[in-house]
RNA sequence: GGGCCCGUGGCUCAGCCAGGACAGAGCGCCGGCCUUCUAAGCCGGAAAUCGCGGGUUCAAAUCCCGCCGGGUCCGCCA
């Protein structure tokens, strides 16, 4: 009974349909939609695109399905679903009364699923695009556990390489903890963080500019340089920047710090380490408030150290894939394309027909190893790890060929499992109007400022609204809608949508925004609170007879099997879509239509239900977007 | 040059994979609704050659081909 009167009804014509005119279940449920007049009845689905003689299997039906609140038609090639709110009401009731809710639909298969995301370098503060990362993963997240996986959060440090090697220099120049930074700062410990490695990168691409006489760049970064100097510690700053410029050779000295670091080496080990692990406590406190959260936290350095980037790499240099390219040993990835893809696997592994795919180098001539060849062996440990059926990497769509080719690379080394169950989950990255972000340059909107910019507009209005409630209340209030605000702008939006970020739009309070959805619940919940608890029993499903509470009913049921999907197809956006109707449906019904007020003991009694029955899946959706769901706003 | 993504009212987007049974939502604009469960709401109105051109089909925003515009990737960077 899980599914809920509508849906198990829905799913028994279903599984008819597939007896009786071999209509595979999925097919059904994907094209099964609301009819656009209703006339036609409640739902339809294209049956004769897949069945010659439709009649025939209407004749079937009605034998095939028990249900009797449900009744097909045909129309034009479509067969037509009604339900007859009456009787499918009184089993509302009868199953609300047991204490029955909607949720999603569990999956007959469950699976374990890695989901990695988020991922941020840790030399900056998160910013905006960050944001849209983890708040896609999270939700992901929540919704294939909500459909029965277990689902296996992870979060991957990349702490080798040249981006905490440039950070790292720069905190050995003002010799300076990252702690003892932020406090002479006054920021927060990735905030100064992000400060330094901003500095300290652009102190060196200033010093190159001159030396190969690019005066134009030059002068640009200088520019740059005493914008950030504002920003932080003046000498400070200067001190940077003077001793950048007094090296010899900044790329040798980066070139080091990452070779010893790869190493193990004493004292890299500690010192990178030490910023790297200061950079992630600030990025979990900021993440923490957006509600999200990660089971495992990997680092790169581990995958080094522990030896398993060796072992993978001798696999790799032993498959018959091995090249040379330009001097360096590569993987002919090409090859492997041709010896080991066919149709299906260059379905799975989205590889685009004629695409050249270069090789991927394995390591630099200095004998160092590049940042692909080590998630070729963090892949391996992923699967590994968490005994994975599944791995999700969320990651930005410019890395799709980078991507690939980690596949194409797993494939080739003798990891054909993993290589064909390793998901890219590609989003469009988020820019800012009239220029792009950077971290590298300290060009970036920070996900902290912008929760406090929301907060602070979100606190005006609650006070205003709200003027018996204290300091504190009023800001739990203003976090949750802040929280609301941001994360539902970022997955509502299809993924493959670029996002150009205007603050305005995002912390809009009204309608299509999350905290419209937030609004929508607190008032089902004042509805609640005023009428107290539901007496199922005496409530006549009589009352789903009028048109508003018919379609909000017959909305609010469909949630179990919308919601299923949505996880299944990785689709977020479509959740939100789904609880955005739900909303305007309510908020019509509720502006002309009083549940306390209604004289009918029975008829109240039902209208009652029917708000506890939307307010559970709003918050029940909300809860699967990262949306906090709040009784009072 | 090649691959991938995007192009739908002034703005932001849904619909495209699975052609009909949608041209839909929100913002903005114009006009209404608070002695009644939270007006962060509701009701009404104006506003679109679905980038362009071909093709397939009884039927194309949706499929195919070719263009145009925007983004992104094609590094011994991460």
């Amino acid at each position: 009974m899980q599914g809920g009167p509508l849906v198990n009804a829905m799913l028994s014509v279903g599984r008819c349909l597939e007896k009786l005119a071999g209509v595979r279940m999925d097919t059904y449920v994907k094209l099964l939609s609301k009819t656009p007049k209703e006339e036609y009845g409640d739902f339809g689905f294209p049956l004769a695109r897949f069945y010659p003689r439709p009649e025939e299997v209407l004749t079937g039906l009605s034998s095939c399905v028990k249900e009797s609140y449900v009744k097909a038609s045909l129309v034009g090639g479509f067969l037509n679903l009604r339900f007859d709110e009456k009787e499918m009401g009184r089993e509302l009731l009868r199953l609300m009364g047991g204490g029955w809710r909607p949720e999603m639909l569990k999956t007959e298969r469950p699976r374990r699923i890695v989901v990695e995301h988020t991922s941020a370098n840790p030399v900056h503060p998160l910013h905006i695009g960050h944001a849209r990362n983890a708040s896609l993963g999270d939700s992901l997240a929540r919704m294939l556990k909500a459909r029965g996986n277990e689902v296996i959060v992870r979060y991957y440090v990349n702490d080798v390489g040249r981006q905490v090697a440039v950070v790292t220099l720069g905190f050995s120049i003002i010799g300076l903890s990252p702690e003892e930074l932020a406090t002479r700062l006054g920021a927060k410990v990735d905030h100064a963080i992000g400060w330094v490695y901003a500095l300290t990168h652009t102190a060196i691409d200033a010093i190159a500019a001159r030396r190969r006489g690019d005066l134009e760049e030059a002068e640009k970064l200088a520019a740059q340089l005493a914008r950030l100097k504002e920003r932080g510690d003046s000498s400070l700053a200067e001190l940077i920047v003077s001793r950048v410029a007094s090296f010899d050779n900044p790329e040798a000295k980066l070139s080091e710090i990452m070779s010893r670091y790869e190493a193990g080496l004493e004292p890299e080990r500690s010192s990178v380490r030490r910023i790297a692990e200061a950079a992630l406590r600030g990025f979990m406190e900021t993440l923490r408030r957006m509600g999200i959260s990660y089971d495992r936290v990997d680092w790169e350095s581990d995958i080094v150290w522990s030896g398993l980037l060796g072992h993978v790499l001798s696999q790799a240099l032993s498959s018959k894939y091995v090249t040379k390219h330009k001097d360096a040993t590569a993987l002919d990835l090409m090859g492997v394309a041709r010896d080991k893809v066919g149709e299906e696997e260059r379905e799975r592994l989205k590889l685009p027909k004629g695409f050249d795919v270069p090789p991927m180098i394995l390591f630099r001539s200095d004998g160092t190893t590049l940042y692909w060849t080590r998630d070729v062996a963090y892949s391996v440990y992923k699967f590994a790890d968490s005994g994975a059926d599944e791995v999700i990497n969320v990651v930005a769509s410019e890395q799709r060929l980078p991507q690939l080719q980690v596949r194409l690379a797993l494939l080739g080394i003798g990891y054909e499992r993993e290589a064909l169950n390793m998901i890219h989950y590609d989003y469009e990255l988020v820019r800012l109007p009239g220029r792009a972000m950077s971290g590298r340059r300290g060009e970036y909107v920070t996900l902290d400022e912008l929760i406090e910019e929301a907060k602070t507009r979100a606190a005006k209005e609650a006070q205003a609204r709200n003027p018996e409630l204290d300091k504190g209340a009023i800001d739990t209030i203003a976090e949750g809608i802040a929280v609301g605000a941001i994360r539902f702008s970022l997955v509502q939006a299809g993924a493959t949508k670029p996002i150009t970020f205007e603050v305005e739009r995002v912390l809009r309070l009204e309608e299509n925004t999350g905290p419209y959805l937030q609004y929508t619940f607190a008032r089902a919940n004042s509805i609640l609170e005023k009428h107290g608890s539901v007496d199922y029993g005496s409530a006549e499903a009589a009352a789903y007879s009028d048109p508003d509470r018919r379609a909000l009913l017959i909305h609010s049921l469909l949630y179990p099997l919308v919601s299923a999907k949505a996880a299944d197809e990785l689709r977020p956006e479509d959740l939100a879509s789904y609880l955005l109707k739900l909303a305007d449906i309510f908020n019509k019904w509720y502006q002309k239509d009083s549940v306390i007020r209604e004289p009918e003991p029975g008829i109240r009694e039902a209208k009652a239900a029917l708000v506890e029955l939307s307010a559970h899946v709003l918050r029940s959706g909300l809860t699967l977007l990262g949306v906090p769901a709040m009784k009072r706003m």
